[in-house]
DNA sequence: ACAGTTTGCGCAATCGTTTGTGCAAATGTA
DNA sequence: TACATTTGCACAAACGATTGCGCAAACTGT
């Protein structure tokens, strides 16, 4: 192993730029840039030997002076609540890996749910990148600053979680249908007695999942009576096992438990099974769950989770997609992926 | 709700430059720059009026032409194997939050644990950031291509996954004195036949692991025979299961069960416990089993997992800290973080 | 051999800032 | 009043690349 430098801070060589290569063959930079650049008038022989000066005087070229000359910073930025969350972690690697492909670098930045915190990220963004990629705060319902930006031509695509009154594209998956396809796995097995968790409604994820549960019950002509829906103020486990106590107190004075319950998040549905076994009560034989997510500790568990999967990757992937549509200026408008119902056994009841 | 453009990207104005602000001022440009940076040979009265028309005409710095003026680009990049883990997640977490303190970016990429990849990202980062935090991929051994940041001096901080041979700074936590709290806390209730799930042994840390397993057990006068330790390919819930089938397989013919299992890795724990019980043996009674990283499905599995608490928010943090010293010319060598063994019932056999 | 093309390269402006230096006007000193 | 300082701002050269334009030399054809 050969020894290194205590102070390799100071060691700082100047980088090589194109003027070094000039300078030792003896042409101008423009004929360097040129070259490195495939241009169609510089002979190839030239090409050749300066692709071969620049390899051996390790020459990179400075992004930044590219960046200044031709206005385009090949970055996108990205607004997440957080990137400690499955969710959303995952569909940044979708990002990301489109991001890569394009040759683009990816900016992470974190809201933590605030909005404030988000519109000092939003002011931040412009003129740092060439487009924004975000699943908005879910603290506010104004998310107007985003306009800061498509004003400014730095186009602006939402996943997930979108806002209304923002000149966006959109990429989110189906959560109506998504709450459908959950209900109806249950209403198929003969339940009826169908309970809902549900996120504040001001969120469209959380107000579109609750949509769907209310039509598929009516549609199935069940009635839904208030104690079936249950709105947290979000979606933890913590959230989850305060659902579960309010039930169980229900049930302690006289009211039946119920058949089933639909979560509108994967850690309430968790934090509400605990606390049901705790209590006693068998999953799913007792009480059928599905989540929504499809968390990888779903899969995990003892009680394998039923949940709907939204394809967070694939979200992700696409957002990265529309986003490069529109930085080709062919702007798309939104896409909506299709969920997939995974079934485990949290909601199968008749398993023997 | 304001009418918005279909076409918003053609709307784009030129953003305002110092230029602008000049000419409307009437003053030079050099004077606008050292008004806004509050130099002290500009009078405050035009200082004051040149703020206001600088906000006014919605004036923000292009970044771009900053950085290539000052050489500085107040980004640092990060790289990890993958942001989709929660170890990772929360790590980047930490050093986004110092980052954001500092008024820096964070640039993330994923070496998806392909030294390959990892060299690419690594030489591309070379020019577009101040600084590199990374936490290094598996698959090899040599990561020399580091030294080619801090040859130019760009410094290099590593995290939890660190290399021989490059000159960077570290953040590690004592693995070693993780492993020894484990098995001392399984010692304590009288166990003996300890096994150890490894993983490969030229990543530091699982090499210590492994190290400060061994020598607990040396210490507390235990022999640790050949089939005590399983050295897997990773620390997957998959190789757990794998562990858990090979130890099955042994019983069947006659050699005893461990009494209790410390896993390298959380991960690899869940795979072997959920195998376990599936098998019949009961957790903690029949094996207790300790993991590693405490990660955030631990507390929420059936039988809470006891794991070694690696702090990976704080580890992200101080590696940003460090990054900071590093730019500012103050070296920090290493950091090491002390952790700590967090006890459930994964763990305790003499449970009521 | 001469005009007309093509080929191959250099000159210099430019992107939006920062910053060293120069130079007037305003101030201070005697 | 005349000279030395300070104050307040402008000029212009960078930073490292890209690119329109110009212009020689090397070709083409007759």
């Amino acid at each position: 192993m050969r020894k290194l430098s205590h102070h390799s801070f100071q060691m700082t060589r100047k980088r090589t730029s194109i003027y070094d290569i000039a300078q030792r063959l003896d042409v101008s930079v423009s004929t360097v840039s040129r070259a490195l650049s495939d241009h169609p008038s510089i002979s190839a022989a030239l090409k050749e030997r300066i692709r071969e000066v620049a390899r051996e005087m390790h020459y990179t070229p400075n992004s930044v002076a590219v960046n200044l000359k031709t206005g385009r910073r090949n970055t996108i930025g990205v607004v997440v609540p957080g990137i400690n969350r499955s969710f959303f972690s995952s569909a940044i690697e979708g990002i990301e890996d489109k991001a890569y492909k394009q040759g683009y670098d990816v900016l992470i930045y974190q809201s933590k749910d605030s909005a404030e915190r988000e519109e000092r990220i939003v002011h931040s963004l412009a003129g740092k990148v060439d487009g924004v990629i975000a699943s908005v705060a879910a603290d506010a319902t104004d998310h107007s600053y985003y306009n800061h930006l498509s004003a400014s031509g730095v186009p602006v695509v939402l996943f997930d979680r979108t806002a209304k009154g923002v000149d966006a594209g959109t990429v989110i998956v189906d959560d109506c249908q998504g709450a459908a396809l959950a209900v109806e796995h249950l209403l198929r097995q003969g339940m009826k007695r169908i309970y809902h968790f549900a996120g504040p409604r001001h969120v469209n994820v959380w107000g579109n999942r609750l949509e769907g549960y209310l039509s598929t019950m009516r549609e199935a002509g069940l009635s839904v009576s208030d104690e079936y829906i249950f709105e947290g103020i979000n979606t933890s486990e913590q959230e989850g096992r305060r659902f579960a106590e309010t039930v169980l107190t229900a049930h302690a004075s006289g009211q039946p438990l119920p058949e089933a319950v639909f979560f509108a998040g994967d850690f309430a549905a968790l934090g509400a099974m605990l606390e049901f076994q705790k209590a006693g009560i068998r999953i799913p034989e007792d009480i059928a769950v599905v989540g929504f997510a499809n968390e990888p500790f779903c899969q995990l568990l003892p009680t394998p989770l039923s949940s709907v999967d939204q394809f967070s990757y694939k979200m992700g992937y696409m957002a990265g997609k529309m986003m490069f549509d529109r930085l080709r200026g062919e702007p798309q408008v939104g896409i909506v992926i299709a969920p997939e119902l995974i079934i485990r056994k949290s909601s199968l009841k008749n398993t023997k």
